[in-house]
DNA sequence: GAATAATCTGTGAACGTTTACAATGAAAAT
DNA sequence: ATTTTCATTGTAAACGTTCACAGATTATTC
């Protein structure tokens, strides 16, 4: 037994019955709903008052379809594991509340799925643009992308989109300030545990620690680098790992938070302190970095900031109806907090 | 300079190029796009070629605004930042894809804007229906809903809205399973660290625990008993306190593996060994609980198969037109791992 | 007071589909 | 051969807006 099978049961009220009630055409409501300047003060106070009344909310296929814009962007992402996504998402929700645009958000869940058709999908779905984080292996759609003059913007992913629009961190500068600021505290032997190296920004990661290391004139030590993932329980199997070394590390960087959490629980279980026998320092500053006890020190990605800006150039895009390529490498920033101690105090060296 | 300003610049082509170069009408092209049986074999071969020659995708907003349905529901969440909602979102994306849905993302951040002209701008913006996760603070706009009669879902939250379609996990009995576990184990004193109190899955998390305390005829210690928020600071904080007490216990059960991940970092950081000295238990099983080590033991809330369910319960109120109230509560499960240890080998009792 | 300009309002067409119905042609039944 | 039936196809109207243009007011100038 079926119900009323009307055609939209929600939203029933329509321009016109807005119009009718308020004894004017359904163009001019038209115009009071879009602002138009040339509308009687008293009409559009009259019709407002209507809309408010009955609780109009215009229909949006319908608009859209006029007018080519469906107010939606969509955004491709990797997975919602992370509370690293999380915060990006945060920026581009707070931008884009602010121009009442609405988010499609479509999850790749790592499958390597026909990216291309995909995306073209998600075009033809009506968005007026695409933020894709973390991009897997962009380079197929990226082209389709640019051909259709599609508005998009690549987060994280410096290095691969050479030409195309992007905002990263300055993940190199990063990793060189934290191995700095450990080498400044006394430290000389300092390990490394990389993210996945596929990424460029682990790369960049891994750069900017031999840079620092180079720049003080000490050596490179290839064993005291552990090829990681980025997940917890490859920090602690790394820690073990460098930590049985006979010319064991006086200091652990690894390339995000969540792997520092497993150097520390690993350091913790063979009884040693942070940062009394070992230092510590993180990369990416989530926020349960900072609940941790000691804090962990770490350098900090401004997420959230990263999210904003690329909003922001998606909308800049959206207006202007092209593709306007530009990298913006937002800085990253070393944030101290308790899991790092100058060597000295550790064993004199 | 602007571009040109053509309506839309993505979607160009349409139904009808697609009618004219296959020498058909634009009606046998919509029937083949919607796989009406009346179309002779031959012909639908043809345009079947000349859609996927041309690369044709059907224009959404042109189908929603005919046919009333937009293909398209709601996601209602208060926030990114938790692994938890992560889960619950890969599985409504697992069934949305069967049925070629998507999902439109609102996020409240946790601000209590007015949610109910939220909603009504959400229905009013052409989604079929939405499923809201932890709602803060339901009852305004769920009088709206069921008044419109219109699809909705609510995951977790149990105990609030008593006639709506709902969602949630056996919180209650989770909790008894996990705390009649460390009484099995010989444990007496176990304490207990709630959630935010202010949630149905608090309360029931609670009353699980000390029904088990009941049933084993244990006299229930408020001092044992502390308040929390689900933050791993707070687990922290409150396992020192638990710690401190002249009478401490002998076990420990956060109302989330966050806080369990807290109560973990305090105890080593007083000296002590886990589960050697004392057993940790935890709730929700995310993804980081089997990484750390020892791993933790908690209860395994089906926060994808949740997602799932909750979309299955949607879909069928979409395709009925029919707001069918029935709660479901998915079992959950206790995840043994190595966070708690007998009683006799800790103390000899 | 008439002519002109400025402001405001109504109307028709379009956006790209779906849907119901009418029209066509071929096959089957008489 | 004529009618009836059935499968297939074409066509008009509708969905709820926006937009351009025409029409109707009102205000301004002569």
């Amino acid at each position: 037994m079926s119900k009323d099978s009307s055609r939209s049961q929600f939203n029933s009220i329509t321009i016109i019955d807005v119009a009718r009630e308020a004894g004017v055409s359904y163009g001019t409501v038209s115009r009071v709903i879009n602002d138009s300047p040339n509308v009687k003060e008293e009409t559009r106070e009259r019709v407002k008052e209507v809309i408010d009344r009955l609780g109009f909310v215009g229909n949006r296929n319908a608009r859209s379809l006029v007018s080519g814009k469906s107010h939606v962007i969509g955004l491709l992402i990797p997975d919602l594991g992370t509370a690293y996504i999380g915060e990006i998402i945060r920026g581009i929700d707070y931008e884009l509340e602010s121009i009442q645009y609405n988010l499609m958000l479509y999850t790749t869940h790592r499958r390597e799925m026909k990216e291309s058709g995909y995306i073209s999908s998600l075009i033809q779905s009506g968005v007026d643009g695409v933020i894709l984080i973390l991009p897997r292996n962009p380079a197929i759609y990226l082209e389709k992308l640019r051909s259709l003059n599609f508005p998009y913007v690549l987060v994280d992913h410096q290095g691969i989109d050479e030409q195309g629009p992007a905002v990263g961190a300055t993940n190199y500068q990063g990793a060189f300030d934290a191995t700095e600021y450990l080498l400044e505290l006394g430290h000389r032997r300092i390990a490394f545990i990389t993210g996945t190296m596929d990424l460029g920004c682990s790369q960049e990661r891994l750069l900017g620690y031999k840079a620092a290391l180079q720049k003080h004139q000490i050596p490179f030590t290839p064993e005291w680098v552990i090829e990681g993932d980025f997940e917890q329980a490859t920090g602690y199997s790394g820690a073990q790992t460098l930590m049985s070394l006979v010319n064991r590390p006086t200091a652990i960087f690894a390339s995000n938070d969540m792997m520092a959490f497993g150097v520390m629980n690993a350091v913790r279980d063979m009884g040693l302190k942070i940062p009394g026998d070992i230092s510590v320092i993180g990369f990416d500053d989530i926020f349960q970095s900072s609940q941790t006890m000691p804090g962990l020190t770490t350098v900090r990605q401004p997420l959230e900031q990263m999210g904003r800006e690329a909003t922001r150039m998606l909308i800049a895009m959206m207006k202007e109806n092209t593709i306007k390529p530009g990298k913006i490498e937002l800085p990253t920033r070393l944030v101290t907090r308790d899991s790092c101690k100058p060597l000295e105090a550790i064993q004199g060296n």
